[in-house]
DNA sequence: CACAGTTAGGCGAACGTTCGCTCTCGCTGG
DNA sequence: CCAGCGAGAGCGAACGTTCGCCTAACTGTG
């Protein structure tokens, strides 16, 4: 079915190893003139190389896997998106795997094994520090991740989430909010966590101690956003300003304030984080922290393509994140 | 670095080839000892089949290409993840490429063939009719789509869209509206012809027939279903509802009756197309036609796998679409 | 006890490459 | 005039499998 290089090599009168060297090889001389006959035969036979035989004997397979949790999601579609191009750009194929209740991370991993893939790139923000994946990730297979990985030391790219939390916090405070809360994403995270850290610290620097009862946890879903808005404002209700910690959060913010018959932004500002497509369609337009999914899968392709290649990468990659100021905040 | 089947079988003192009919092989009898043995080694040893080797040989790779032109797209990524899930259940690896401005339809197939993928999945509906993508799918390998192939006879599977205008027209004239317009996706598109067909036929069997002042063209996007919505309200402002070919469009002419100090659903109704995640989030939340991404994926890879399996399939798949309702629609 | 039948496992070939080594020229320089 | 050299091409082995066929040993039968 396929034409292979003995069929090339048998039209153009030479042996299928010259046909070789000259079509894939990079070693050994050919003269210009056989070289040029096994071009034209090659084209004429319409040959495509066969990456499992290559991959065979050369031992590597110039494919990484991509192991996602999760890429209904934005954020890690944009980022699975942005590495499989970024692999392609530099000539590497991208073998995705998903992991979900029925398909535990082991299974997912052996899969990318059988194919030797060279590298696997992990986007499984819900399977952070899980042992079951960190175990499925022993071995000497580079690996890159967006989320921490149990008991490895795999390489981490992604965005500094305190600067995340202290860019909205100064953001509400220059605009003169002073009883500022939050709806978190689950605590037990890191990013939740970090970003809590950053929030906090710059509402103390600023004089404006964040008490306990102004920090409700959700979910990253929006009911569970809306139901936290509610419960804080509830509980505290002078609070003038809400720092989400995603923007589908914010979402169930947003409508959780408008069922209170409060108007935005004007009785209450609203930020978010990620800046997915759609924050900017929103009534109001949202004003939110951007995360750079897009950058963040090119880096995390390229620095596993050069963990591939021999080199060196640092165990940590810290992309810039940017207040994008809309509509959802004002002066309280 | 690998264990392979001679590492197993030297352990367990059989031949390689024993070792082979009992960890992959289907043929053969083994007794139940040197089976156990064997099994034994292989779990001790950590052996992962090598699926190049296995593929050379069996001349399938057990590997789907998937070819997708934007799936930063909800919609294309809904699709991607279903297809590569019912992929994976039955035992499948799903490669993925993607074109794009900077890499041709041609070198994006190229590379999936090289791989030596059993079958591909198309969805690439930018590349709708191209011709190019049409000539890099020549050839005898199973392909899938969910968009039409450019002079190929390729096996589409989709919704049904005339009954997506159809219902759309329905639900809105049920409501009390009369004048109704539309704001479209682009006309050359197959999609957005056959949903006018079935819009117009239902308005016309109400006796209302549609007036072509009420159809705006737009481009898919947030900013041009805007635009369009404000022109078709500049053209005829007494119309009272309004049908845009996608969610995002339709977030787009909430925005633009917002602009123009129109209440919503109260003054003006909109129904969008897509249902994306979003959709039911908005203020107010979208009434809308669902279109089943997922179920679509998953009905394209099962047909495809199907297909490279032997069997015969249909050259044509249509799922059924479902309004619905929510609070962006009212009587006028 | 010889012979056929069955069962467990070995063996060789093939899949399509890459890569290093060898061979054969024709040419050059001492 | 011939040793030596370098360019061009061939050759063999290896990568890790699968698969059909072969063989040795054992079982039971007349």
């Amino acid at each position: 079915m396929y034409v292979s290089l003995k069929d090339v090599a048998a039209r153009s009168g030479v042996s299928f190893q010259t046909a070789s060297k000259v079509l894939n090889g990079n070693s050994g001389v050919v003269s210009p003139s056989t070289r040029e006959r096994i071009l034209r035969a090659a084209a004429d036979l319409g040959y495509v190389p066969n990456a499992m035989a290559r991959g065979l004997v050369r031992q590597a397979s110039v494919t990484i896997g991509v192991l996602a949790d999760d890429f209904s999601d934005l954020a890690v579609s944009q980022f699975v998106l942005a590495a499989q191009r970024a692999a392609a750009s530099r000539g590497h194929g991208a073998l995705i795997s998903s992991v979900h209740a029925d398909v535990d991370a082991d299974l997912a991993v052996r899969k990318l094994l059988e194919y030797r893939v060279d590298g696997i790139l992990v986007a499984a923000p819900s399977l952070e520090d899980d042992p079951r994946l960190g175990a499925a990730l022993r071995g000497p297979l580079p690996v890159v991740s967006i989320n921490r990985i149990h008991g490895r030391r795999v390489p981490v790219v992604g965005s500094d989430h305190a600067v995340t939390g202290t860019l909205a916090a100064e953001h509400l405070l220059g605009l003169g909010h002073r009883r500022i809360g939050t709806v978190t994403g689950p605590r037990r995270r890191q990013v939740v966590q970090r970003r809590m850290h950053g929030f906090r610290e710059a509402l103390r620097a600023a004089g404006e101690p964040l008490p306990e009862q102004r920090v409700v946890e959700a979910d990253w879903s929006f009911e569970s956003g809306r139901a936290a808005a509610h419960q804080l404002l509830d509980t505290d209700p002078t609070v003038t300003a809400v720092f989400a910690h995603n923007d589908v959060i914010a979402v169930g913010a947003l409508k959780a304030l408008h069922e209170r018959g409060l108007r935005l932004p004007d009785n209450c500002s609203v930020v978010g984080c990620d800046d997915l497509s759609f924050a900017e369609y929103l009534v109001p337009p949202l004003t939110t922290v951007r995360i750079p999914f897009q950058e963040t899968g090119e880096r995390a392709a390229t620095l596993l393509l050069d963990r591939i290649g021999g080199r060196q990468i640092r165990a940590r990659d810290l992309l810039p994140v940017e207040l994008v100021v809309r509509a959802s905040t004002s002066s309280p």
